[in-house]
DNA sequence: CGCTGCGGGCAAT
DNA sequence: ATTGCCCGCAGCG
């Protein structure tokens, strides 16, 4: 896998941020010195300056649901965040994460999606809209430049990931060969494993953290939970990534998967810039042949049929949540939303961002990078009155600037990275509330191991822009990262941005 | 059937 | 004028 983190630290990295421009710029930067690898996912306000020949960004790919958003310009194509479909119950998948799919793109799609029961315990499904960006999706902006195809995202999800599309396709494929299969008389019933499929899941099961009680437990996080600084991130420990990697104990859905690890450290080493299948090689991998609960049963849903590989796939960093008392941070957000089934987009519509925000935020590792220590107290206070500025932020783009350094570094208590894994982050982008809630969320009493404990967080003496506009480096000690730190680091910085 | 991009149209600000 | 979003259409796989 060294190639795949590779690409992974590759993807950390960000030129489109080193450099000054806006998406509706008149003018984009001339010829690029070089570009950035692709990255699937994409959070906080964040550039990248892909080649004109990156088939992913061609495509517009990304990991989140993006549908495509009609912003009448013909030059920059808009997408909005869709969100991600869980289970309204919020029940517990067999390895006690939670279901999190990918919603359909299209509107007819995904109503029907949203009509099906969720796989595991029947309920009824619920979609999570975006909220990330000032109440409203976050959203994905393309334009096709010379030989540059430029990226800007505006906003922070505030909602898990989705299962990228990738995984969605090869779960659909997956569904289509197993009803293939048992419907063929006399078929085995233990599949033999199919390299199109397997390939993609023998990575993701790569990426699963062991855990049994995941409260317990220390959390490495790295990229496989919406992480607004650090979108795309390497593996911080190649052997931990490994030392998740017994497959045997997926071999079927009554075994607890992570038993054997009664007190682990989780890892989470879902690679964010995974858009990549991995070596179909890995086919005896596949978590097929113990599919099925009841052989008699087979679900004809997707969602069904696939579910326990899906659980690995899309919740590698449910744990994670759940180390974060994310559930109840959704239970919370969701009594503020009022129940909600099919069409609850509407109502939440209705409601205020900052309620959507205070209340429910999975939360990134990078958020608790910041290792602010404020008590429950302290951090509702911040919360009420950081989103308060935010949003006010938002509208008139009214530049105060971020000079206060200091509290920027009071947030983590760390030391300073070096210098050649920094990125650089505008302080135009500090307007979201979203953050605000995760970024004082007290620490010290979450199981969470930040690697290396640190991140920086400096002034840049970057090509400063016309506008007053000035730029940080914000850096994970001895990670390559990317972007989106801003966002963190906002609510302190009580920055309004110009609202790009 | 679903994804994607396009563009008309509407409403709110 | 801008922004968000709904809708339908067409091309594609």
């Amino acid at each position: 896998m060294p190639a795949a983190e590779a690409q992974l630290a590759d993807c950390a990295w960000s030129y489109g941020m080193k450099l000054s421009w806006d998406i509706n710029d008149p003018q984009m930067p001339q010829k690029p010195a070089h570009f950035d690898r692709f990255c699937e996912w994409p959070d906080g306000h964040v550039r990248f300056i892909y080649s004109s020949d990156e088939k992913k960004a061609q495509r517009h790919l990304s990991g989140w649901a993006m549908r495509n958003t009609n912003n009448h310009n013909g030059h920059i194509l808009k997408k909005s965040c869709l969100g991600v479909v869980v289970c309204a119950q919020d029940c517990a998948l067999p390895d006690g994460s939670r279901l999190q799919l990918r919603p359909a793109i299209c509107d007819k799609a995904r109503l029907k999606q949203q009509k099906k029961p969720c796989p595991n315990c029947h309920s009824a499904l619920e979609l999570i809209p975006c909220r990330g960006h000032s109440g409203y999706p976050v959203t994905n902006f393309w334009r096709l430049d010379g030989n540059a195809i430029f990226f800007q995202a505006k906003g922070v999800h505030d909602h898990p990931r989705p299962e990228s599309k990738s995984e969605t396709e090869a779960r659909r494929s997956a569904v289509k060969r197993q009803m293939a299969s048992f419907y063929q008389p006399q078929k085995k019933r233990i599949r033999e494993p199919e390299a199109g499929e397997s390939q993609d899941h023998s990575r993701h099961f790569n990426s699963i953290p062991s855990l049994e009680n995941p409260e317990d437990l220390d959390v490495i996080p790295d990229a496989g939970f919406p992480v607004p600084g650090q979108p795309c991130l390497s593996f911080p420990n190649s052997d931990a990534y490994k030392a998740t990697c017994d497959l045997t104990t997926f071999q079927g859905d009554i075994v607890p998967p992570f038993q054997k690890y009664s007190n682990p450290r989780i890892y989470l080493p879902r690679p964010a810039c995974s858009y990549e299948l991995a070596d179909p090689g890995d086919a005896n991998l596949s978590p097929y042949p113990t599919f099925y609960k009841d052989a008699g049963s087979i679900p004809k849903d997707a969602d069904w049929v696939h579910l326990n590989t899906l659980q690995y796939n899309v919740n590698t960093y449910s744990s994670f949540e759940r180390s974060f008392d994310f559930t109840s941070k959704q239970h919370g957000w969701k009594a503020v939303l009022g129940k909600a089934g099919p069409g609850e987009r509407l109502d939440q519509a209705q409601l205020p961002p900052e309620a959507a925000h205070s209340q429910y935020t999975p939360q990134p590792p990078c958020r608790y990078l910041t290792t602010a220590p404020p008590a429950a107290p302290a951090l509702q206070t911040v919360i009420t009155t950081t989103t308060k500025v935010s949003y006010q932020a938002y509208q008139p783009p009214a530049l105060k600037y971020c000079d206060n350094v200091r509290e920027v570094k009071s947030l983590s208590s760390c030391d300073y990275a070096s210098e050649n894994t920094q990125m650089s982050v505008y302080a135009e982008a500090l307007d979201l509330p979203a953050p605000v809630v995760t970024a004082t969320s007290p620490t010290a009493s979450l199981p969470l191991k930040i690697p290396r404990d640190c991140w920086t967080v400096r002034q840049h003496a970057l090509p400063p822009r016309t506008d007053g506009v000035e730029t940080w480096d914000v850096c994970p000690s001895g990670l390559g990262s990317t972007v989106g730190y801003a966002d963190r680091i906002s609510p302190f910085f009580s920055c309004d941005n110009e609202d790009f």
